[in-house]
RNA sequence: GCCGAAGUGGCGGAACUGGUAGACGCGCUGGACUCAAAAUCCAGUGUUAGCAAUAACGUGCGGGUUCGAGUCCCGCCUUCGGCACCA
């Protein structure tokens, strides 16, 4: 065999001969991008005649806080993957953008005055520089912003198709508000199926005889985007409407700000027309069945039945629902949710105080109120009463707000013998109950099991459960006082925030203060300049102070509401089909190439808001007929995090002696930890950071000083001793001052100071490191706490991949020739697993793969081109800059990423010989190594013939063999 | 409370369809090289007993199915994530 030189100059900025042997990550890991760049090899094209792979990441909100290591683990993944799937011949759509409005850059400029789109810009900039730094395989010309007017232009043109469209329940289609204008002129609402928020009914004659204005109130009702007033969740120290999943526990999520219920006239989204279809859809995805049942639960899908119940003394009639219409006979009083429009007409003059006193009442209750005591009831009468619809019965109507307005009809018949809140509020107010259901045979029952024999129910007396509810529907639909319904969880999204730096509404009201659509070529209606952003006193957007852009020379005022966080990210999969498109979101040929997304990684976070949103919006667009897929999202992947080590010292609550007192943590006694509070330290400070014995010393206790100085003359009482204004006072003989920090896993944040800087990370070890060791800590579903140690493991892997080429300071040692077969094996056995598991996700088995096979390589001193050129192809998706450098040496000169990915020979994974597990009643007892192709009555013969076998088969009779060939062989004996 | 996921050495984790539990890496111990250190290389490392060969035990707990269970079934416990007065 006889040493391959490659010449030097094919590399052709190569200085120093001496990085040749030496495997320098910065230089070369830098060159590398560049030539990436230069080349554009990441650039895609929509008429490819490859097929087509969507990559997709979620794209990050660009806070000011950069990049933490935890990030970008999804991208790691993604990244690898769609290297890999290039080198299979795919056209690999892989891009990368930003979600750039949002509520922390308005704070920001709240705070400094720095304008939002000045911040973020910045922000963006350190994010796109740090996703750089790691080497993806993005293809940057494809990058969106949703701040950015190109971009918003065109989420703002689905606005006004959605308030542009109705949906028909009967081709369950979105179809054009135009032609639910002509059905009403020639038919009124008559044969009429849309998904709307009451059902309205009138003639054609009524439509015509209605004002413009009423025409317009009354479309409201059907559009897609529609203007109501809702209640919504006011922060009045954020001036502005959150989403309900921006609330946590009657809190903002972003700063822990108390929220109100409040009244505002609000656009919203009609995502539950669509309801059905985002639930039976699911069906076909490839998620997780975890992320699938989280969907399901929120658009919680319900049957059973719409009753109606007069009202006494009136003509109107009370709408509930209900998912047990055979309990109807147990109903002794009905309640209506206090914000429910009825409330001011059931209110007899007797009530009326005592319900405009409840009303004050519940409407102060914060959502974090209503949430702390579930379980206590509250409610007055409203002095009007229902007829029951079938014994004609009086029953009273009551008020409570265990009752939700926006679940249902806001009202429900009250069943207390079956259902626990009722039992709870019958008990509180002293309301009769009627038994209704013998559960004698069932003690261990509960409601939900629907089982047990109805009695005191008339015609139902006698029946099971099941039965009784299919004879009541039948009933109700007979007597005509309901009709059976499906009811869900999911509720209209709230559309309009009052913020300065969002969506503008591409709408303007006249003087009557009818909605009407800016023209489609009038897009887009840009974000005014400014430099107050503090909302108005009473809670309008900033915008609304801007007078020349609100106030039209027509006459007509524009929206100054601008829209959610989720309205630009609803679609932003798609634009990167064809970013720079001005006729139109994208074209219908990048669209009918590129489909849909094959595969989505992102956190668990979004599982129920984004995918939800953005399912409806691809849905709608679908409907419209812009799209070629029903589904945006086909295979979804949830990544974990990345979680870090808080260290935290124990602050005494009281001072001693005017002093602050840190003790050690080993000195805390689990009874008396209520009499500290944990202070998060930087750490920077903290010695053995991560173990349980993490600790301060003298020095690292100076620097916490020196960080927060408020604790200059602070007492630290370590286990050895005390350290008091820059002193170590050690107790008797002890050496040095140990102040035992408490360390738990937990989120990497800014406000915990455990923030590790993926930049820190790869100056050290290089990109390739840091993405390897991010794989190989363990599955990426799986949350797991980040270790710098264990990345010296990666390294040292890294270092000894690359000695195969180059070692003991010579130069290329690959060798030409016939590979032998041990090395040839171990190579396609290792191509065989690594594409086996990128294929299911598992990238922390082929990083141990990859080790495998390096550590076999180095034993068999194995430097063969056959062997190694391939390898250099398997890694390239890993760690693409080491393989780049080894491909080039190798004398390529185009990059391994366009290259092909290696192909398992399953010739050379053949084994000579196979190593048997000999057991005895399934405990492993010997072993012995037998040609490959020996047969079964041969290796029992041989199994039995072993002498550990012949010893413990002693005294026992041998009753069966079973022998699975390539496996095992087992013996029963007794 | 309901829904979902997961419990394996000192640590991160592996074990694909029920077939040698602990791959790979970290850490630790010992050794080589070195004046020394770092780096590198070699060996060992589940627990218990034993000088050892070896044996017993061992995948959260209790039971079951099976020739054989980390893996399947039944019942519990713990942790994490989501939802939470949903009629």
């Amino acid at each position: 065999m006889r040493p391959a030189l490659h010449s030097v100059s094919l590399c052709t900025n190569f200085s120093e001969v001496s990085s040749f042997m030496e495997y320098r990550t910065k230089e070369l890991e830098s060159r590398w991008q560049s030539w990436w760049n230069e080349q554009g090899i990441y650039r895609v094209t929509n008429h490819s005649g490859r097929p087509k792979y969507y990559v997709l990441d979620m794209f990050p909100y660009p806070s000011g806080a950069g990049l933490h290591v935890g990030h970008p683990l999804g991208y790691i993944a993604s990244d690898i993957y769609s290297r890999y799937k290039r080198m299979e011949g795919y056209e690999v759509l892989h891009p990368m953008g930003f979600d750039a409005f949002g509520l922390p850059a308005e704070q920001y400029a709240i705070q400094t005055g720095v304008h939002p789109s000045d911040s973020t810009r910045e922000n963006t900039t350190r994010y796109r520089a740090q996703l750089k730094n790691l080497g993806f395989n993005y293809d940057w010309s494809r990058e969106v912003n949703t701040s950015d007017p190109s971009y918003y232009r065109w989420t703002q043109w689905i606005f006004l198709k959605l308030f542009d469209h109705w949906y028909d329940r009967s081709t369950e289609k979105a179809r054009p508000i135009s032609e639910l204008k002509a059905h009403f002129s020639s038919f009124g609402s008559a044969g009429l199926q849309a998904a709307s928020a009451e059902e309205l009914l009138f003639s054609a004659e009524d439509w015509h005889g209605y004002t413009p204005e009423q025409q317009e109130e009354m479309l409201m009702n059907y559009r897609l985007a529609y203007r109501r007033v809702s209640y919504v969740n006011w922060c009045e120290a954020l001036g502005t409407v959150l989403a309900n999943d921006e609330v946590k526990d009657g809190l903002s999520e972003r700063g822990g700000f108390p929220v109100e219920r409040r009244p505002m006239l609000q656009w919203s989204l009609r995502i539950t027309a669509y309801a059905n279809r985002l639930l039976d859809d699911l069906d076909d995805l490839e998620w997780s069945d975890a992320l699938k049942a989280m969907q399901r639960n929120w658009i919680g899908r319900s049957e059973g039945a719409r009753l109606y119940f007069p009202i006494d003394g009136s003509d109107r009639q009370l709408e509930i629902f209900t998912t047990r219409p055979d309990t109807l006979f147990g109903v002794t009083f009905m309640v209506i949710a206090p914000e429910h429009e009825l409330m001011d007409e059931l209110t007899t003059t007797e009530q009326r105080q005592a319900v405009d006193d409840y009303l004050a009442y519940a409407g102060a209750r914060s959502e974090r109120e209503r949430m702390a005591d579930v379980k206590q009831m509250t409610g007055v009468f409203t002095g009007s009463y229902a007829i029951h619809p079938i014994t004609g019965g009086k029953i009273p109507i009551w008020t409570a707000d265990y009752v939700l307005k926006d679940y249902g009809s806001g009202a429900i018949m009250a069943v207390p013998a079956d259902d626990d809140r009722d039992r709870a509020f019958a008990d509180m107010a002293g309301l009769p109950v009627i038994e209704i259901i013998d559960r004698s045979e069932w003690p261990e029952a509960r409601r939900e099991d629907k089982v047990g024999r109805l009695i005191h129910s008339d015609f139902l007396d006698g029946l099971e459960v099941p039965q009784a509810i299919t004879r009541m529907l039948e009933e109700i639909e007979t007597r005509r006082i309901g009709e059976r319904k499906v009811n869900f969880k999911l509720r209209d999204a709230l559309f309009s925030r009052q913020r300065y730096w969002g969506e503008p509404f591409p709408i303007m009201y006249d003087a009557k203060g009818i909605p009407h659509m800016v023209p489609e070529d009038e897009l887009p209606i840009t974000l005014p300049p400014l430099d107050n952003f503090k909302p108005t006193s009473d809670g309008h957007s900033p915008l609304a102070r801007v007078r020349d852009w609100v106030e039209q020379p027509d006459g007509l005022v524009r929206e100054t509401d601008t829209m959610p966080g989720y309205a630009g990210s609803s679609w932003y999969f798609l634009r990167y089909m064809d970013p720079t498109n001005q006729e139109a979101f994208a074209s219908r040929e990048a669209l009918a190439y590129w489909q849909d997304v094959d595969l989505y990684i992102g956190g668990t976070e979004h599982a129920v808001g984004h995918l939800m949103y953005a399912r409806f919006w691809h849905k709608f667009l679908y409907d419209l007929g812009y799209l070629p897929t029903r589904e945006p999202f086909r295979k979804l992947i949830n990544q974990g995090m990345i979680q870090g080590v808080i260290e935290s010292v124990f602050l005494l609550k009281e001072k001693v002696d005017g002093k602050y007192l840190f003790r050690c943590a080993g000195l805390v006694g689990q009874e008396e930890m209520d009499a500290y509070i944990q202070i998060p330290v930087l750490i920077d400070f903290v010695r053995e950071y991560g173990t349980d014995s993490s600790y301060l010393d003298s020095e690292s206790i100076q620097r916490f000083i020196e960080w927060r100085p408020e604790y200059r003359t602070a007492i630290f009482e370590c286990s050895q001793g005390r350290y008091e204004d820059g002193q170590f006072f050690p107790r008797k003989d002890a050496a040095g001052s140990h102040l035992v920090t408490h360390s738990e896993v937990g989120k990497m944040s800014k406000s915990k100071y455990n923030v590790i800087n993926p930049d820190d990370v790869v100056d050290q070890y290089g990109a390739d490191c840091f993405r390897m060791y991010e794989m190989f800590l363990g599955p990426i579903e799986q949350s797991k706490p980040w270790d710098t140690k264990g990345i010296d493991g990666v390294s040292k892997f890294l270092r000894r991949f690359w000695s195969l080429f180059a070692d003991q300071g010579q130069w290329l040692v690959v060798t030409e020739g016939q590979a032998d077969r041990d090395s040839l094996r171990i190579l396609h056995q290792t191509i065989q697993r690594v594409t086996d598991d990128l294929n299911r996700f598992s990238m922390n088995t082929c990083v141990s793969q990859f080790m495998i096979c390096v550590n076999e390589l180095k034993r068999l001193d194995c430097h063969h081109h056959d062997v190694l050129e391939p390898l250099v192809r398997l890694l390239a998706p890993f760690a693409p800059h080491l393989a780049e450098e080894l491909w080039h040496r190798l004398g390529h000169e185009s990059s391994v990423h366009q290259a092909d990915f290696p192909k398992v020979n399953e010739a050379y994974l053949v084994a000579d010989e196979i190593l048997y597990p000999v057991s005895i009643n399934g405990k492993k007892r010997a072993e012995m190594t037998v040609p490959a192709d020996m047969d079964q009555q041969s290796l029992e013969s041989q199994a039995l013939a072993l002498p550990e076998i012949v010893k413990w088969l002693e005294g026992l009779t041998v009753r069966k063999m079973i022998v699975v060939p390539g496996r095992m062989i087992n013996i029963v004996a007794g």
